[in-house]
Formats: C-alpha cells, structure tokens, sequence
DNA sequence: ATGGGGTGAGAGAGCGCTCTCTCAAGAGAT
DNA sequence: ATCTCTTGAGAGAGCGCTCTCTCACCCCAT
C-alpha cells in the first residue's frame, strides 16, 4: 500500500487535483468548505505532499547544503565550535523550513562530490564553513550558479557573502591587557598561518607590541591542544624570561598550561595567558582561562540571514561581529 | 539557460532517451562505440541527472535522515562525542553514497517536524540519536515503514535495531581498578538517570560495590562540567572521608576535578578518580585522567553498517562494542 | 533458405505535483 | 434584459527521469 496522492485526496474531498493544491499550498481563491472538505480529506489519508514530484516542477528543493570543508581530523576533533555553529545554523535553518544537508568536503574526491552536487541543484543554496586559504572550494562553488555564503572571511579574494568575528580586533584587546598589566615579555602562539583566523589574531598581536615597541616572539601551532603544549614548550626554550603569551585559540591555550605547569611557571603571577574563543572549557582550566569571546551561534545565525536574504535578491554585505574580552584568573 | 538534461544528451549523441539512461546508470547492454559517445555528449555538456525527476520515479532518494533527539542546549554543548558521531556517519554514508540530511528535533515541535518530513518519505532510512528514555519518536519512528536504527539502546523496548556500548561492563571495569587500589570509600556521580548511559553506568558501579561489600556513595549530574563540580562538592560534604570517586563520563570528571582541587584534595593521592568517555581533553586535565575508553567513531560507523544491511533485508541484530580501561595518573 | 534465440536500442507510459489557461456562475452596471 | 467583471474551480500540459515492452537485427543451427 503505498502513500496517497494528490489525486486521492481531491477523490475523497470531491474535487479537482488542482483545488486540492491549491489547499496544501495555502492559496486564498478557494471557499471556506470547500478547504475544509480538502483538510479533512488530507487528514483522514495522512497525506504528505511527495517533495520530489514538487521539486521537480518548482525546481526549488527547500534545503540547504551545509558544507564542512576541512580535514576530517581536524574537523569536529573536539573543538567544540564546528559544532555550535553547525547546531546554530540548523535551529534557524529549520525556523525557516529549509532541510539541511550536511556535507563532508575533507580531500580532493569529496570534493568533485560536492561540486557535483551542488551544480547537480540538489540544493537551493550554500552554508560553506571553510577556514583554509588553500581551499579551492570557495571559488569552485562561487563559479557555479547557486547561492552560498562562508563562515568566515573566504581566503583568497572571491565573490561571496560572510559572516566573521573580529579577529583582528579581538587580538589586539588580547595583547593590549596583557601590556597594561604591565606585561613586557608578551610571546604569542599563533594559529596556522594558511587559515584567516590564523594569521588576523597573528596580526592583532604584531600590531599591539609594535604601538607598545616590545619585541614580539613568537611560535606556530595548528589549533589543536598537542600544538600549544609543543609550541609553548619551544618559547619557554627560545626566551625563559617570558612573562606573558597570547594563545590564538583556547585549545592550544591549554596545552600550554599543561607545559607552563610541567615547566614549574605559575600562571599568572609568572607567567599570564590570554586564549581566544571562550569554550566551555575556559572555565575549567587551572586556572580559569582569560580569554576572547566571540559570538558562535550569532555568527551562525547571522549567516542563515544572510542567504535567505540572498534567495530575495538581498544585499550580499559581509557582516563582521564584535568580540569580547572575558577575563578570568590566567592574565 | 537551464540544465541540460537526459534529453539533450540524448540528442547530442545521436541515441533515443532510454540509452542515454542506460548508459548513466551504467547498465551493460548498450554497444561500447555508443556508450563512448553518450559519455562524450555528457561530458560536454556537463550533464547531471535531476535527482527529484530520479527519485520520483525510483521511489528512493540516497538520502538518509541523521536525527538528534535532545535539548538543543545540551547536544553540541561542547561534548565532543556528538560531533563525533556525526562526523563518523557522515563519512561513512557519504562514501555509500548517500546523503546526510541533519534533523534536530529539540523540542515537540520539531519532533512533530520530523516525523513529518520521515512519513513523507523524504529519506530512505533514519538514524537516530536519542539518549532519553522519556523520548517519544523512537516508537513513533519504529510505527512508520522507514528502516531507523538507533545510536545507544532506546529506553523504551521498541523494535529498533541498535549499536550501543558496554556501558554495564565498562563501569564494573573502571569501579573494580579503583576497589584494586586499595579504595575503600568509593563515590560515584551518576549520569542522569532518564538516560541509558547514566542508568547502566550506576549499575555497573553498584554491582561492583556490592561484591566487594563496599557501601554506595551516589550523587547524580547531568553529563555537563558544571553539574560534576556541583555534585562533586555535595559528595565531599555527604562524607568527607571518601578517598575515590567514578564519575560517569568526562566532563563531570573535569568539574569534579576542579571542586577537589578547590577543597584541597590531591588526585590521586586523597582521592582517586576515573571518569567515562576518554574525550581528547581527559589527557590535558591536572593530573590526566584514568577513564574508560568507548569507541565512539567505529560505533557510528557500525550504525551506518547496520542500517545499510537493513537495505539489503539483512539481520538486524544490536551491537554491543567494548570499552577499554586507560590508566593515566587520576587513580 | 528458413526458423529460433539472443542482443541492442527505441517508444511511451507513467512517477506526483504545480500552474497556466479556460470556463462557469453569480454580482453589479447599464 | 443584456453585458461586463469578478471569483472559484477544473482541465491538462508539462517537470526530467526510469523501466517495461516491443521490435529490429544478426548469428547460428537446421
């Protein structure tokens, strides 16, 4: 027994097709008994419009593509923000009646994939949340004829629509609390320098200790806990008189408490750390890290607003969010 | 301009319609010369199939529905297991060539949505996270005629096809190391007790006491940081003597830590801990923490297995997956 | 030369829906 | 009483694809 159509619906209700869809697409030049017959009908059945019969006539398809471009390691290994904004973008997506469609882009097949797919016009638009310069999804999807905005300020120079934090701003406030603090030996760990976020807060940290004339010193890790742990280690190595770092993001601040804390340094009063991103786990580390907050879920939120607003042939502005120093006891 | 289609190809290289599909969907009874020239007439004009014409025809649509069935606030929060579970099935789904739609059904309106959209034959199959016992869509999927298989055994007896993991073993495992230390006065935090994993974890935990003859310390949480710092200072007030606690997952494990840190105590010295999970940020907890390991990823990834098998008609038999004792420094 | 079997390709009917076009019926104007 | 206009509902043409049926053709056995 399969699904009940259109057409039976109109059968019971005693009308035609088209009055019936008319009903299920709520338009207003049907009579008030009319509709109620058809609702009734349509309760009775059970009857749920077939989204491919629709799509393939309204060539729109009511869903989104979701596009994770990343390593699959690196992705979702537990940064908790993949996941905030991937939940943030659904409630809205949801809110709006879109379906979401979550797709992996981590090498080179998965994503001809993905390109395949979209050109494939499977979706009505695109959420691209791709953090490396040398993605060339960005422009490979732009080229194509569909709707897509980026988490995140694209790499390399390309026509579509973002929503990011102040990265560079949110370092600079970083770096300039450690320097009224009276910090003078201020080292940063940097995120990976192929990533926008990793070179903006590099850049915040440069801009700060050249206005301050301190010499900046400073190590490279890949946002992951193990990176700030070995990079922290190998400045302690390069300067043992540091009194203070700026960790591009809270993961790898961690690991460097964990090596201050196997180096003997106390934290603050030997040495102060200022994160960035304010997880969760801020709060938790010994002590409770000092740290730049910025708006996750408004950011993705954000970014559902900015394609909708796309689909009514809206302005494409990028939108920039404010970040916010929490301070808390490591600096 | 609009997408080319079967049509057109058709016609480009000079074949009837059918052919042109025949060759698509690579069927073997089409001549090489032709099927060379189909594949050169798509390839020129960068045909791709239109999924909502296939699929109203096929009655399939390669998609799956990936469904999380909890509060928004506490999925994603920053529990990493989630992510990661979502990650593991999306690859191994993507590499079936099947495609994830992600449904968040966070409260009765979205759980309503859900079952729209599942009744409405949008997806092939579903995948089901829901860790609730007081969860209603797990018997109101298993009523609809679409293959589901669950994440964690449901909480209500209900003919759904599960991959779950040793919950029971694993805490007799991480309670007995404790009791082989030589603890004598051994706490528990329990996980909430409407969900599979929190009841089964306090069983294994209390059957162990109870064979060592060992009296029950329980205090309940809610799998979050904070309810571990909170419940784990009600502990230390219950009986201040209590010289190990298992806490049942890892991030209760780090708020616990945190309260026994701030009540002076040493871990492991006054008190041995061993949390449930083994998430990244085990390793970087002060000191590192003994805790039981559950292969997260290769559970997803039996999920998929399992309903893929459930395509084919074949057996739908739950699978339980071991956990592993990781001895670091807690206890 | 005839017939049977196998192979490769085309014709055409739908899948379930939307939407334009058409038309009937009744209200109001002349 | 006739005509125009509005409103409500039906007819029917597709959307792009798959898949069954049908048939043309060739090879080999008789």
């Amino acid at each position: 027994m399969r699904r009940p159509t259109l057409e039976a619906v109109a059968a019971r209700a005693g009308v035609s097709r088209a009055t019936a869809s008319r009903v299920v697409n709520g338009q207003t030049t049907v009579a008030p008994d009319i509709r109620d017959a058809v609702l009734r009908a349509i309760d009775e059945l059970g009857y749920v419009p077939n989204s491919a019969a629709r799509s393939l006539v309204t060539q729109r398809t009511d869903s989104i593509a979701l596009v994770i471009s990343e390593p699959g390691t690196r992705v979702f290994s537990d940064d908790p923000w993949f996941a905030m904004a991937i939940r943030s973008a659904s409630v809205e997506l949801e809110e709006a009646n879109k379906q979401v469609v979550l797709m992996l882009a981590s090498n080179a097949k998965s994503h001809a994939r993905v390109e395949r797919y979209i050109a494939g016009g499977h979706v009505d638009g695109v959420m691209l949340i791709s953090m490396h310069g040398a993605d060339p999804l960005p422009s490979a999807l732009s080229r194509l004829r569909v709707p897509v905005v980026s988490y995140g300020r694209p790499a390399v120079p390309v026509n579509i629509p973002y929503v990011d934090n102040d990265n560079l701003g949110g370092a600079e406030a970083g770096v300039r609390h450690l320097v009224e603090q009276g910090r003078r030996r201020i080292a940063t760990i940097a995120g990976p320098q192929d990533m926008i976020a990793g070179q903006d807060r590099l850049a915040g940290y440069r801009k700060v200790l050249r206005d301050s004339d301190l010499r900046s010193i400073v190590a490279v890790g890949d946002f992951t806990r193990e990176s700030g742990a070995i990079a922290m280690r190998q400045l302690l190595g390069d300067d043992p008189s540091l009194d203070a770092v700026f960790v591009a993001n809270d993961l790898m601040a961690v690991g460097a408490l964990q090596s201050l804390r196997l180096a003997g340094r106390r934290v603050p009063d030997d040495v102060a750390v200022v994160g960035f991103d304010d997880i969760e786990a801020a709060k938790y580390t010994e002590p409770p890290l000092t740290t730049l907050r910025h708006p996750v879920i408004e950011q993705a939120a954000a970014m559902v607003r900015l394609l909708l607003s796309l689909f009514e042939g809206g302005p494409a502005e990028p939108v920039i969010l404010p970040t916010e120093l929490v301070i808390r006891e490591s600096a």
